[in-house]
DNA sequence: CAATGCTATCAGCTTTTCTGATGTAATCCA
DNA sequence: TGGATTACATCAGAAAAGCTGATAGCATTG
């Protein structure tokens, strides 16, 4: 490499002296360099004569291809040099389906500029298998509705947002909906197991909300689907929603009185969080508060 | 340059170990190579994980770049093998106008592709001018019509041409021309001093050639302009027309009695002729004794 | 003809690179 | 579960490469 370097020096200033000063070189160096390449193939590259060294043909192909060899060493090394900052390695989160809908894209897009070195992998799931998998160690850290204090595992707010109700699109009335005494409403919720369920139905029975019949379905995609094709709806956290994914094929009003989800971060008691995991985490808070933000300006 | 071949080995590999065994190095040395880029750089390449490397993110696209320095400086160093054959250096021929015409392009085209690290400058111009820088040491070699021993240089045959008439197109019986007797004709010459001036006006004169007029003329050039554009005609050797560059705008036909035109090389006495110049002279004789052969291939 | 300016060469030093041995951690297999 | 295996990290010494400064040779210049 040194050897493309020095040839090129001497190629452009026609002197191994001169290419000597430019490169933080000695003369003698040079030479020995132009003259390792000229024995190791066989080919000599400059005509010493006269006082000048005047180049081969050879050593103007020789030339053209160095340029192009050292330009594509120094690309490589300003490549590498952009990974310098920001953290390096990995970790694995786990997220309930609220989060992926429409924070999680934003936050990975953002955090792998900060953090291009990182890596993230993501995983999808409720928030029981969640916290198992935390505590067998194969999750860093999970988010998942508040829920009650645990062995072995550390829990921290992570934010809240409101529930909201999603219907079918109806060009109805946009305003806050008023729960007490609603109905009778076709609730679509996720098994009875389920944080969020069970808080639901509590509060919606609090407010004498006249509930016709319930469908129970773990699957957000196809809560929606069904939503979108009939008169059932759901009540979902606003986060969810805060996407334009689903263009205008939905109803969302903000509840009356307000429903509110509580998210908490869950690590594992035992270890540390691993900087990669706690910047991920931050990231990802920010960009739920911006979705949130952005659907009321208001503060 | 070998941290980039040993990380590229270390990167498909997905194992060091392996990439040593690959590179004909130690594992030793290819953990070395990679650590002193991880910290030259300050970023992880691999990350060590369960008796396995996994390349990161930035080794991803380090790699791709490595790939394309490598091949670049592989590219650069074969295409300089390519000129290890052959002689190298540099020589300096003179040749009349005769040879330039038809034969030294092919020479120099053949000449290039064998020995491609030789240089060759042709000098244009007359015998006498030829043979005197010849003396001064300016050429090497020099090509003109045969002349009398001098001192000081050395004098070789190099090949024959018969000498042809030249006139404008004209359709005519294109066999020999019976010199005898002919005439009168306008004959375009070189001036006096010029031998082959002298030799053609030798014979014509034994043939009772009928001259009606003469113009010197040194310029080979302004000499075949003007007898495509007139009435005016000459004599010159044949393989001063063995090129298709004129297309058909002259007719050229031998002589009868033929006149030849005995070519020679001329080099000093004093210093042996180089490689080059030897090997040159071989080409161009070869390619005027194609050319010649191509217009008589009775042989 | 001395002075200058250039490259070639050499011996010795410095730095880099390589190796082989050893340590450590994870994995595999019985 | 524990010994064997495999893979990477680390280290010290050996080997190689690269660099330097001095010197010599050669051509040009004034």
């Amino acid at each position: 490499m040194r050897n493309l370097q020095l040839f090129v020096a001497a190629y452009e200033e026609r002197s191994f002296t001169l290419a000597a000063v430019r490169e933080g070189a000695t003369q003698s160096g040079v030479s020995q360099h132009v003259r390792n390449l000229e024995e190791r193939y066989g080919v000599q590259l400059f005509r010493r004569e006269k006082g000048k060294v005047l180049p081969t043909p050879a050593a103007d192909v020789f030339y053209s291809h160095c340029l192009q060899a050292l330009r594509a060493s120094d690309t490589a090394f300003q490549r590498l040099k952009q990974f310098s900052f920001g953290l390096a390695g990995e970790t694995s989160i786990g997220l309930m389906p609220t989060l992926n809908a429409a924070a999680l894209a934003p936050a990975l897009m953002l955090f792998r500029e900060r953090h291009p070195n990182a890596h993230v992998s993501v995983t999808e799931s409720y928030s029981a298998a969640l916290v198992e998998r935390v505590i067998a160690g194969d999750l860093d850290l999970a988010v998942v509705p508040a829920m009650p204090e645990m062995l072995g595992v550390r829990i921290r707010n992570f934010c809240a947002t409101p529930e909201v109700m999603v219907t079918r699109r109806d060009s109805a009335a946009p305003g806050p909906l008023r729960l007490a005494g609603l109905g009778p409403i076709k609730l679509v919720l996720p098994e009875l197991a389920n944080v969020r369920a069970q808080t639901v139905r509590a509060l919606l029975a609090a407010q004498n909300v006249e509930i016709a019949e319930t469908i129970e379905m773990n699957s957000m995609l196809a809560t929606l689907d069904l939503i979108s094709r009939s008169d059932w709806c759901a009540i979902l956290p606003e986060l969810l929603m805060a996407t334009k994914t689903y263009g205008d094929a939905f109803d969302v009003r903000p509840l009356d009185p307000p429903i509110m989800l509580q998210l908490v971060t869950v690590a594992s008691a035992a270890s540390s969080l691993s900087p990669i995991a706690s910047a991920f985490c931050n990231v990802l808070r920010d960009s739920c508060e911006a979705l949130l933000l952005e659907r009321h300006p208001q503060g």
